[in-house]
DNA sequence: CAGTTGAAAGAATTCCCACG
DNA sequence: CGTGGGAATTCTTTCAACTG
């Protein structure tokens, strides 16, 4: 592997994770720890802004970036058409986010971009009315997903029974215009669904549980 | 008892030099 | 020029002794 190699691929690890150790890069090059060294401080002299912490390791800074991402006209086209079908979505919060996604890329996009990408945005609309959101939680609830954080929810079941419970969120996936929690019922002790729009109150608990490594995939198989 | 201090041991990093 | 090996140096961690 070439040096250049190397130090591309060096980059692109530490904008990946979190930290990384010396000795584990030089067993994944295949060369010394020696070599490590000098790599990172080639990124550094190149401007990397490269931190270290005892304990953490080598660590890119917070705030640095790539060089300016370059999306093609076509690609920006897309990012804007992605909105207008996501602005028919159900979870407002979902909504809310993709929106301001949609703002930062089209802050990047060179002037040329930006005129033909405004002027489609203007020029496209899903052919059903916006709908009035059914739910805005979503988000709150993929942030307890990935904390392992115990949810409390009051819950109207089909026929109009409200129930309050505890819920271990695990996944969440969208079908025929909601979007369905899948979470561990500490009420009725087993997996249960729950559709966004009938969840009333939604609050975080200071519980958490234990992380997991639940898969929709698995989980639809055995409910097919 | 909580908080400091100072070795000593252990890691991490740098320095130096030889090799291809 | 890029590399590795090993010595030298610097930084961390650990832990027991000490202080108020």
């Amino acid at each position: 592997m070439k040096r250049l190699h190397r130090l591309t691929s060096l980059l692109i690890k530490f904008q990946t994770k979190k930290s990384l150790k010396v000795r584990d890069l030089s067993e994944q090059y295949n060369v010394s720890t020696r070599t490590i060294y000098r790599d990172i401080k080639a990124l550094e002299e190149a401007g990397v802004p490269i931190g270290y912490e005892p304990g953490e390791d080598y660590f890119l800074l917070e705030g640095y970036q790539l060089p300016p991402i370059h999306f093609t006209l076509e690609e920006s086209h897309a990012v804007v058409t992605a909105k207008a079908i996501m602005e028919q979505n159900s979870d407002f919060s979902l909504v809310n986010n993709f929106n301001t996604v949609v703002e930062k890329v089209k802050a990047v996009l060179k002037a040329s971009h930006k005129e033909s990408t405004f002027e489609i945005e203007s020029r496209i609309a899903p052919s059903v009315s916006k709908r009035q959101f059914s739910s805005d939680t979503l988000v709150d609830i993929q942030k307890s997903i990935t904390a392992f954080n115990v949810l409390h929810l009051d819950y109207e079941s089909a026929n109009g029974v409200r129930t309050s419970r505890k819920v271990r969120p695990l996944a969440v996936y969208f079908t025929q215009d909601h979007w369905i929690l899948v979470g561990y019922c500490l009420l009725r002790e087993e997996n249960r669904e729950f559709r966004l729009d009938r969840i009333k109150n939604l609050s975080t608990t200071s519980e958490f549980f234990p992380p997991n490594h639940f898969r929709l995939e698995d989980y639809f198989k055995k409910h097919s």
